[in-house]
DNA sequence: CCTAAAAACTAACGAATGTTTGTTTGGGGC
DNA sequence: GCCCCAAACAAACATTCGTTAGTTTTTAGG
C-alpha cells in the first residue's frame, strides 16, 4: 500500500509534468507551478521525485524505450515493407494520441537532458532513425516504393505525425482511425489526383 | 551613419537571438548568453534593444508577416491549385533554407509572447492556416486534388516541411532544390509505387 | 583638439529559480 | 493509546534571471 501510494503520487508526479512542460516548456515550467498543478508544495514533491532533470530524463526515456521496442517487434513480422512502414507510422499517431504530452516532451524538450543522458538519448533516436530508413531502403529496392531519397522520405513521414499533437482533440469531428487513414494515403498515394 | 550603425548592431543581435533561441529556447537562453554570443555584455545590449521579449515578438512578426504576404501574392497568380501549393510548399523550404533560425523560433516559442501580441500572432497564424486551407479545398472541388479531410492535408504539408530546420545543412550531400523535389513528390505522389 | 552623443562597461536591484533543512502532520501496526 | 515513518509543510538557501543606474569609453562632427 505504502509503496503503491507512492508510485501513485510519483506518477501522478509525470503525467502532470509531461502536460506542464508541453504547454510552458521545460525551462519555463517551474517546480512550483507543477507543484500547484499536483496539488502539493514544490518541496513536497521531492518526497516522490529526485530533481527536475530525473522528471524530464523519465519522460524522455519512456517515450524513445516505446518506439524502440515497437520498431524491434515490427521488424521482425513476416509483412511486406510497406505494410512495415504503415505500422509504423500508425504507432506514432497512436502513441501521439494516446500519450500526446509525453511524446511532446520527448521531441521538444530532449535537448535539455544532461550528460551523459543526453548523449544516449541521442543515440536511441539515431538508432531508431537508422532501424526505421532501412524499412524504406529495402522497401524501394523491393520496388515497393518510389525511389526517393531516404533521408528526405523518413524526415518526411516523422514530421507529417508530428502536428497531431498540436491539433488531434477527441470530439474534433475525426476519429483516431480516420486521422490514420488520411495520413497514410497523403504519405502513400501522395495528394495529387492522377488522371 | 549613426543611425545605420544603430541598425546593423540591432540586426547582429536580432540574428544571434534567433540562433541562440533555437539551440536553447526561449526561456533557456539567457540575456548574458546572448550577450556572450554577440560580443558585449548583456546589459550593453539594452542599448539597442528594449527588452528579450520584444526580442522575441520581432522574430515572431517577421515570420509570420513573411508567410502571409508571400500568401497573398500567390493567391493572386492565375496558375493551378496544385501550382499554388507547390508554391507555397516551395516558400516554407526555402524560408526555412535561409531563415532557418528566425522560422525556427517562431514555430516553437510563440508561445512565450506576451498579449496582446500572443493573441495576434494566434490570428495571423489562423488566417495563413485558412487562406491556405481554401487553396487545398478548392484544389479539390477542381478535381486536382484527391479527397481527403483538408485540415489532415494542411498539417500535414505545414509539419512535413518543419523537419528541415533540424536536419538539413547546406554540404549535406543534397542540395536545396533536390530536397524541394524530393519533399514535393512525396507529398504530392506519394511514397508507395503504383503498378 | 574639443565636445556631445552613442554605446560600452561594472555593479547592483528585486524577483524567481531548483533544492535543502527542519518541523509538523496523519494514518497504520503493535 | 502509543509510536513511527512516510509525506506534507513553511522557511530559507545560493544562484540566476531580466533589467536599471551610474559611469566610462568610443565615435563622429565642427
Amino acid at each position: 500500500m505504502t509503496k503503491k501510494n507512492k508510485s501513485n503520487k510519483r506518477q501522478i508526479i509525470l503525467e502532470e509534468a509531461a502536460k506542464l512542460f508541453k504547454a510552458r516548456g521545460f525551462s519555463g515550467a517551474s517546480m512550483r507551478e507543477l507543484g500547484a498543478q499536483v496539488g502539493m508544495e514544490a518541496a513536497s514533491m521531492y518526497n516522490h521525485i529526485s530533481s527536475k532533470d530525473e522528471i524530464l530524463d523519465h519522460i524522455c526515456f519512456y517515450v524513445s524505450g516505446t518506439y524502440i521496442s515497437q520498431l524491434t517487434e515490427i521488424e521482425q513480422t513476416s509483412e511486406s515493407y510497406v505494410e512495415k512502414i504503415k505500422a509504423l507510422i500508425r504507432l506514432h499517431i497512436r502513441l501521439m494520441v494516446e500519450e500526446g504530452a509525453a511524446v511532446s516532451v520527448a521531441n521538444n524538450d530532449w535537448k535539455y537532458l544532461v550528460e551523459p543522458r543526453l548523449t544516449e538519448f541521442k543515440e536511441a533516436r539515431k538508432a531508431y532513425e537508422k532501424g526505421f530508413a532501412a524499412l524504406i531502403e529495402r522497401g524501394m529496392e523491393a520496388g515497393e516504393l518510389q525511389p526517393v531519397n531516404v533521408s528526405v522520405a523518413l524526415f518526411t513521414i516523422l514530421s507529417a505525425v508530428r502536428w497531431v499533437e498540436l491539433w488531434y482533440r477527441p470530439g474534433r469531428g475525426i476519429t483516431a482511425e480516420e486521422l490514420e487513414q488520411n495520413i497514410m494515403t497523403i504519405l502513400l498515394n501522395g495528394l495529387e489526383k492522377k488522371p
